[in-house]
DNA sequence: GATGAATGAGTATTCATTCAT
DNA sequence: GATGAATGAATACTCATTCAT
């Protein structure tokens, strides 16, 4: 016996919302899991499995794996937006600045699934404005005050702080497994470089990305993940 | 100057037909260019087809990916040494360290292949002893000699030489599409870090990588790698 | 009775969905077939297309080569071992050893792909010591009751059963395309070399494998299995 | 310079036969080993390596594998047909049979190529009309004098001796690596059997193949062969 | 909605056979 | 004639994705 529900009755669909709520969220969990202890390589099976429910119902919620990557993504931009907010309003704009490295740094090495989600998920188009649009504020504010105070160069700009993340998580990704701090060596190496222009320290030859280059750059993405497994029959060429 | 030869080192091997040695260099060729376009998991047809020969042609010269992979990294690794040992002779040592740096980051961040074979080895062992034996005294001497001289921060050790290439690459690699030259930016900035502590400039805290360690890493790879195509049937679990 | 539980008894196992079920058996049937006509050499897709399914469906329900080659066995070994349960229970042991020794070479006779399946496991060995411990019993009251009565040679001894079917087997297969029936021919032969001793005839100048022996055999395999297709990459030297 | 050579001037021809022969005779006897060890499915270029020629050379003296196999077996049934005469002098003609089973099965017995030679190779077909010519006559002759001295039993043929041979070469194969004198259990065995009717000896319920029969079974084979390795492209289907 | 079954293109590697040197 | 280089179809197995239950 069908009800025809009232137009406003959204009880039966609100249910299935919390439902299926519940295990989108299971699902993102999962993953984060999966892809960080075997690699973004790691099939959706295997996640499907370890948040225990079947492989259609990933895809249900996330039309494909470069979907669910994606999601997986924007959470953590959303966690890092958060504290590179929370690290505008530190009392000095250089102990900001750093604490912030410090933080992305830190969290990447202890979290392999994220590392490889910063810097070898270039999959998705999406990711990459929302990205952006969110990090993008709270970035430009970061350094600008510190250059304001005199405490950072001048020729630095908010996008470098992207690929300065990326270069400390390449350096935590390559030895997190027989030292998992390694991480703040090169971090301190650089914010050492970060200092404004003393004696015997030359500026930067080249311009940084700006803020177009830096989105073009998103959606092509570096050749780490070119290797990619691509849908059968997607094959350029 | 001795020469360390390498792991295979079949130089009395008899000399191959022309028609071979033709072919041999064509997939040599085709491999370096599919690898660094598509990264290490390019298929081997694929490498054949960039070659213009038949996959059983690719077998006959390499007995498995392996080995065309190492093929590839020894030559690399001969071209990156005989550069450092170049360094070495520089009049003055700083800018012999900083202009090898530059060498070696201007070539790996164009070629993501190369930064794949030259940081993570998935492949076989002996190649990676070979490396080692190979740059070691080069690098080693290129950072003494700096450090001698009162021109570099004494905290710094020859295997930073190495992860200061990958993390630069790497993170230029990501932009690289549209700005082949930005690695010079991240470069310098890191290398303003590298001058000898001044007032501001904190010691680094975290002893480098010692040359076990750094092996260890290269044997064990990090998270790139996990994607790395294993042979079939070798999937851990 | 003791019921032995073949190795991977799952038969707490969900059951499969309907049509999931009619794929495993078309598998099966499919298989059995395939293996028959053209050894167990036969590739999946071959016994995939034979079935009229993918060969992802075939590994969907069976994780590798092995595993069906083993399914198929142990159907196989449940029925022999049925099969000499009810030549025990013959009222004349002679009579009741002859029809088992009959049912068996017939069965192989018609099958090349039963006979390396019972013959030479170069898969696995749990499925070995699962056919030992099935069929051992009943093997060895069958040679016991008709030397008892005096029926049978007193040198015969259980593991025999095994080699002289798959030797009547063997060599009638041979001709089975114009003589399906010659197998008769062969076994009775032997059967009728299997009397006890009398003026003229020999005892068995060597001992029968025993049961240890007959456990590493099937294990090790003879020549025959030499050409059985191993897994990439495992092949020996 | 060419030196047309006068119309009796085969010297240098003769030469070169001299060499191809050499080569062939190369070829047959590492084949014949490297086939022992390895089994049928070895590889020509296998083979090639173990006679110290190229594959190409291999190929100049056999069209193909199967030739190559084809000649193999012909040595062996010349060898085997040379015994078998001179087991037709043998004073006693039960002896005589006995004897050339024994020479046979022992043969077999020592040598695995042999066994696969005689059991599993019926690839060719020219083969088969040459070993029915040169051994049938040896083998009537055998049963024959056995029978006209009330020895053998009657109902006994000629091409039974070949499946004979076929059954202990099986016996003989699969035990071979734990027992290797194995098959004089079970050719005793038949043995026993071969003696004329006595009571509780029942006649042979099917008659042997004739001759026609053999020949015919000879070319289409068992499926023991059907497995093996066929040129690409040449599946059926 | 959820499930998990089915599909098939893709991967590394081998080997019979042909053909340029 | 001999050599060994080149070819490509074949094999076992995996996994993103679609679809029947």
């Amino acid at each position: 016996m069908t009800v025809i529900p009232a137009p406003d009755d959204t009880s039966a669909e609100r249910k299935l919302r919390r439902d299926a709520e519940r295990n989108r969220q299971r699902v993102l969990d999962a993953a984060l899991r999966v892809f960080g202890e075997r690699g973004l390589d790691a099939s959706l099976d295997e996640v499907a499995r370890a948040a225990g429910v079947g492989v259609g119902t990933v895809y249900r919620r996330f039309p494909d794996k470069e979907s669910l990557v994606e999601a997986l993504f924007k959470d953590r931009i959303d966690e890092l937006t958060a504290e590179a907010e929370r690290a505008c309003e530190a009392p000095d704009p250089w102990t900001g600045l750093v604490s912030f490295l410090e933080y992305a740094a830190g969290r990447m090495a202890q979290d392999a699934g994220l590392r490889q989600l910063l810097m070898y998920c270039t999959f998705g188009k999406d990711k990459v404005s929302y990205a952006r649009a969110r990090m993008r504020p709270a970035m430009v504010r970061l350094v600008r005050r510190a250059q304001d105070a005199g405490l950072l160069r001048t020729d630095l700009e908010a996008t470098d702080l992207k690929l300065i993340t990326h270069m400390v998580a390449t350096a935590a990704d390559y030895a997190a497994s027989v030292r998992p701090d390694i991480w703040r060596r090169y971090l301190a190496l650089i914010v050492d470089g970060l200092r404004p222009a003393r004696e015997g320290v030359c500026e930067l030859p080249v311009a940084a990305l700006d803020s177009d280059e830096l989105l073009c750059v998103m959606l092509a993405g570096g050749t780490a993940t070119r290797g990619a497994r691509r849908a059968p029959g997607t094959y350029p060429d």
